[in-house]
Parts: C-alpha cells; structure tokens; sequence
DNA sequence: CCAATCTCAGAAGTACTGAAATGG
DNA sequence: CCCATTTCAGTATTTCTGAGATTG
C-alpha cells in the first residue's frame, strides 16, 4: 500500500504545518536544526568547526587565556576543549604556551592568522545568517531576535 | 584570578546579548534548547520520550501501522523504533501483533490506555509551550509562530 | 595534604548503517 | 531471485565523567 522509499531525510509526515503551530517547541527545534545544517556546511567548507570559532572569538574579546578559563568562557568541556586547541594549533591559528607565573596552566593566544581566521569566519557567519533569515523582512529579521531574546532572557518570569 | 566553580550548566559566558543579536543562529539554538529542557524534563516526570509521543499521536491520527510505517510517519530510525515500541509496550500503551495479512508485519495499535496517556501528553506539551513561551503575548506568540514557519518552509526562496 | 590545571580513556545518549532472519 | 519488514550488532558523533600527573 505505501511501500516507500526511506531515505533518512524523509522530512517527518507528521510535522504537518498545524501540528507545528501547537507545538512551538518543536519548531523551535526544527528551525535550529535548519540554521546548524546552514552553519555546519559552511564552516565545514572553511575547514572550521563552531567549536573553533567560539574559541577564537573568546580570545578576541577577552585576550589570552588558560584553557580553564576558555572552557568556563565558551561553553566547552576542559576535556574536549583539548582536541579543539590542538585542531586550532595544527593549523596555526592559536599558541599554547605554559603560563610561567602558574606552570599548571597553558596561555593560549590567537596569532595573527588566528585574528585573521576570525575576521573570515566573522563574515562566513554574517553569511549564514542572510541565509537563514533570507525569507523575512529586516524588520521581520530584528523582530524575531527580539522574540527569541526575550524567550531566553525573561524565562521564569511568568505573566499568568 | 577567576578560579571559578565549573559547573556543567555554566551558560557561555560569550552569549553576551549584542553577539546574540548578530548570530541568530546560535540564538536560535540556545532557545530551542532551552525549549527542549523544559519539555524533556516534563515529559521525564510522566514517565515518556518525545519519541513516545511521536508514535502515540502517530497512531492516534492515522490507526494502526506497521513499524515501518510509523518509521516513515514519525521520523524514527526502523532500528531505533524498536525500542520505541518496547517501551510503549511495556507501559500497556500500545500492543504489537503480527499482521495476518503479511506476516512479516508487526501492527502497532494503541490501547484504551495509550490513547489515554496521549491526550494526557497533549496537555503536558500545552502546559510546556505556555512555560516556554509565558514572556509572550499571544500576539507575539502568533507572530513568532509565523516567522519561524517561513524560516523552515520558505528556505531557499532568496530575496535578494 | 588539598586544590587547580591539563590530559586521556571511556561512559552515555542519539543518529545512523549493514546485515541476518522471516516472509511475499 | 528479488523485495519488504523486523531486529540486532556495530559505527559515528557529541556531551559529559573520572582519574592520573603536574604544579601551587
């Protein structure tokens, strides 16, 4: 009767256009799942990872750093921020060095081509941004971070 | 300096809200997360999955079906249904039996019980779309709604 | 002796692939 | 002989845990 073809992008039957208006949280999750398939091909195609661009965007704004300190600023676990460290190194884009004030620690510091890898990747995500908000207005563009904003600022602040 | 405790849930100190507002996408995946905790978490305290939910409303508004079939109708990997299945089965929620009419068929079919346990998932998942989107009114809650659906089906209409 | 840092080895959850077993 | 279905075993990826070694 309905011997189908499976292949694993089959964009799931039941998220049927009035089923998601009930649930904005899967819509949410759909939506987010679209704009990180956008940004992972790209950064992909850069030879970037988000990972690498939290780091090097943290070392921007706040200068050298332990990796202790960059895990607390991105996000990252301490141990996985090893391998990204070590990707970022191989390519040159950051330094590890031992701190000597506190020989426990590595300072890691972007390099100049580190800055430069920013600034690219800088303009890559002002491009994946385009992308994904490519169907709506400016308006509409500054309306929905606003939205999404007050979402995440003003969780626990109920209205009832 | 900055010895800080590093809890698990330490929300990226690099989200500042002015890089959130150039980066949507990570806007969007911070409050789809943020979306998904809260109904994880309840769905956790009733004793489901979302996967759970997926196959019961599966069920509920196309009958009975074949695990591939609801494969195909919910998005869950065949291999993974299985479990799927299990579980649900285990709770009475819904019951597996060949299919007289090909027998390499399983039928899935809820039960009273099942059917029961889903109109009580809808007023969870109700309950956690008013929670997530309570700093809202429900204008904006419309409007959100809209530009998010645009998002996920205009893409790939550029405007230029 | 205790705390912090870096590192590694591995657990745990999820998404996915491949193939065996049964049947049409 | 080929296709469909269910199931299992195993890969791949990511997040997170625990412990060892070094240093404060």
């Amino acid at each position: 009767m309905d011997h189908g073809h499976d292949m694993p992008g089959a964009d799931d039957l039941a998220d049927t256009p009035e089923r998601l208006r009930r649930l904005p949280s899967r819509l949410l999750g759909l939506t987010a799942a679209h704009g990180e398939r956008i940004l992972s091909g790209r950064l992909a195609e850069a030879d970037a990872r988000k990972w690498h661009y939290a780091v090097l965007a943290a070392l921007e704004e706040a200068g050298p750093a332990s990796q202790a300190t960059l895990s607390r600023r991105t996000g990252i676990y301490r141990s996985d921020l090893v391998a990204v460290i070590n990707e970022l190194s191989a390519r040159g884009l950051v330094e590890r060095a031992p701190d000597p004030e506190d020989r426990r620690r590595n300072v890691v510091t972007a390099t100049a081509a580190g800055r430069e890898r920013l600034r690219r990747l800088d303009t890559l995500l002002a491009e994946v941004q385009d992308e994904l908000l490519a169907p709506l207005s400016p308006a509409e563009r500054t309306e929905l971070t606003d939205l999404l904003t007050r979402l995440l600022t003003h969780h626990g602040t109920r209205r009832e």
